[in-house]
Formats: structure tokens, C-alpha cells, sequence
DNA sequence: TTGCAAAAATGAACAATGTTCATTTTATTT
DNA sequence: AAATAAAATGAACATTGTTCATTTTTGCAA
């Protein structure tokens, strides 16, 4: 069965293929400027084939923003050498705003945009394993700063979100251009002066 | 000049039919959903109609984003009768949830959809100034906290925006349905729950 | 009242979009 | 070499935002 092997590598490949075409597209010109037949004309083959490779444009952005999360995963890796649970919840904050920020338009993908939560909802998918498996670090982390003595009087998991939803919220705000608009003094460094004074807090928690 | 002034009601009265028509579907259908045509049909005017009065659609959606922002700040009214800044502070992210979660699609085109801001970019009007307005409230309340002893070390501005990616965090992750699909154990509740930890924590700063 | 000019409203037409599917091309098997 | 299966194609459709020459309505002077 060698040629059936090399078919389903060449399907991978060329699924592959429309994928880099998209993010490419993506990543330059942002979600609406990417149609259908730029990726296809992007990597030389026709409207119809991106649809014998994907269901529509919401599955082709549901990829997409799992690259995303993989991306973002494989940064969340240097902190596996931080012991001090305190420390490594500061440093995932540090990893989350800088991946943010220099891949705006891919976090807006993941965190804000509609496409990929609607492919989950037309696959009939309960879950979104992405966002879980995410949550997922931060909530234990919480939970081992928790052990450690922080935190005390406070709930678990909505401490955990309202930690998700301050670096969340304050890239997003950056990401959509309201921060620029409200004529804040020192525009430039609002994101790392404000995650400053949040960290400021922390440490008294 | 009394025929001139009946033409300039009218036009008035006819643009605001047409934004009545807008947050109708708007705020049935999204925006997406909400179409020239349909906006046209809804009012029984002509496509070309619409455009008489609004430059595009990114105008229309400007013009319902500062509607919210009216609203917004009505809410905010009670918040006078609030004479301790702390706790004025306090009420201020209640009343702020409950606008967004009560009405999310309007507080989704106020702090994060494109249209309005792509609004001022083509009017080539630099400030925001629904958002420099609100953000103002927010730092003068933060301020006053400040001078009763409150938020000892931390910076105006950087805190005051601090204090508002948090609560933006929380209803922007609800609003995109991201809270949901992390499997937290109390979904229904966790917005609420999470501000509950940030009170908490303000208590003590 | 009638005719005329200005203002307002119209909707057909255009380009661009996501999507479909009968047809054509290519690859594999007999 | 012929027959079959798989893959790729692009013309066609419905829907979108937008424009603008044309038509209709309005206000006013003769």
C-alpha cells in the first residue's frame, strides 16, 4: 500500500500547502482581505481545490488558529524551568502579552474572532481543546501558588480568569486600537507599565 | 427661513430612522447579517438612500457605536450619587459589566469591532473621543482614590488602564464565547465571580 | 395654476465575495 | 491500451458594498 501512503502524504502536503498560503495572506493583509481565490492564486492552484481541502473559510481559519495555539504553546516552554510557581505565573504573563503583541492579528484569531468558535459550532464540537488546554496551565499554576501560600481567600477558578482576563483585556484593547485612541501618556508602554503595576499587586496577594 | 429648518428636521429625522432600522437588525443579527439592503428594506427607503446620508457602512456603524456610548454613559449616572471614590470605583465595573453582558453585541462594536475606528481613520479624525470621555471618568475616579490613600505606589494612568483591561478582559472573553468553551465550573457565574477576586484584592490596596 | 429649478430619492449596474458542482484532467489498475 | 478512480478545475450563482445617471418630489416665481 506505498502509493496509497504517498497519496494521503501528498494530501497532507498540499493541505499544508493552502495553509502557509492563508497565514501568509493572513498575517499580511489581515481576516478580510484574505478570500478564497487569493490563497488559491497565492499557491497556483484553483478555487475549487482549497474546497476539496477544507469545508469552508471558517475550517481553513479553525487551522490556523491551532497553529497558533501550538505557536504560543511551544513559547510557554521556557517556563517549565521556572520552579517558583510565583515567579513562573509573572514570566507566563511576560510570554502571553509579547506573543500578543507581535502576532496581533493571530491572537485576535484565537481569542476574539468569530471564525474558528463557529467552525466548532458547525462540526458539532463541544470543546475547544485550545483554549482548554491553555486554561488548563494557568489554572494549575494558580493552584500551585495557591499551595505555596498566595492567594489566600481566594477562589481558584475565578481568580485564574480574572488573572487570563487582565493580560487578555489589555492586549486586546491595544490589539483593536482603543488603547491609542484614549490619549493615554505614554502610549507606547501602557501594556508593560500597566502588566507593572498588576505584578505590583500580585505580590502582595 | 422656516421651509429650511422643516428640511433640516427632516434629514435629521430620516437619518435617525435609518439608524433606528440599523440597531434593530444589528442588534438581532449581528453585524454581519445587518446589511444595506436589509437596513433599506426595514425603513422602506431605497439602498441609495442610505448612502445619502451615510458615507458607508463603516458611518452607520460609527454613528450606533457613539449610541452606545450615550447609553453607557447613562448608566453611569448613578455612580454621582456615589460620594466615596473607592466605592464609586467599585460600582463602576458593575455598572460597566452589566452594559456589556446585557448587551453584547453593542459593547463588542464599541471597544473591539473595526468599523468605527476605520470610521475616524477615513474622517481622518485622530481622537476617539467617545472612549477619551469614558477612559476620563475612569482615571478622574482612580485619581480621587489615589488622593484618599488608595493605590499607594502604583501610577495613574498605567493603573486606571489596568483596572480597565480587567473588566474589558472579563466581557470580551464572554461576549467571544472563549469562557465558555474552557470548561470553568460555573460558566453562568464566572464574570461575576472573577470581579469578586478583583474587589477582594482592591480591598487591600 | 403653471412651469421651472433645486433637492431628494431611486434602483439598475458593477466589482468582489463565498460557495457549489458538472466537467476535465491526471493517476492508477486491469 | 482501455477502463476506472481520484483529483483538480473554473464557470456559474447568490449576496455583498458601493456608485451614479435617471426619475420623482418639492419649493417658489411668474
Amino acid at each position: 500500500m506505498a502509493i496509497s501512503d504517498r497519496k494521503a502524504r501528498e494530501k497532507e502536503d498540499l493541505k499544508a500547502l493552502i495553509l502557509s498560503g492563508a497565514k501568509k495572506l493572513f498575517v499580511e493583509k489581515g481576516i478580510e482581505q484574505t478570500t478564497i481565490r487569493n490563497i488559491a492564486d497565492a499557491i497556483d492552484y484553483s478555487v475549487g481545490t482549497v474546497y476539496v481541502y477544507f469545508k469552508d473559510k471558517n475550517a481553513i481559519f479553525h487551522a490556523l488558529h491551532t497553529q497558533g495555539f501550538t505557536q504560543l504553546g511551544g513559547e510557554f516552554k521556557v517556563l517549565f524551568h521556572v520552579s517558583d510557581p510565583m515567579e513562573r505565573l509573572r514570566a507566563m504573563g511576560r510570554v502571553y502579552i509579547n506573543f500578543a503583541l507581535q502576532n496581533p492579528d493571530m491572537y485576535d484569531l484565537m481569542f476574539n474572532l468569530k471564525a474558528p468558535m463557529e467552525f466548532l459550532n458547525d462540526a458539532k464540537k463541544e470543546e475547544w481543546s485550545e483554549g482548554k488546554g491553555t486554561f488548563g496551565v494557568l489554572r494549575t499554576t494558580v493552584e500551585q501558588c495557591m499551595t505555596d501560600g498566595h492567594f489566600k481567600g481566594h477562589n481558584l477558578e475565578p481568580t485564574a480568569f480574572m488573572i487570563w482576563s487582565m493580560v487578555h483585556g489589555m492586549v486586546s484593547l491595544e490589539i483593536s486600537k482603543r488603547s491609542l485612541g484614549v490619549n493615554i501618556q505614554q502610549p507606547e508602554t501602557i501594556v508593560v507599565a500597566a502588566y507593572e503595576e498588576f505584578l505590583k499587586i500580585m505580590d502582595r496577594v
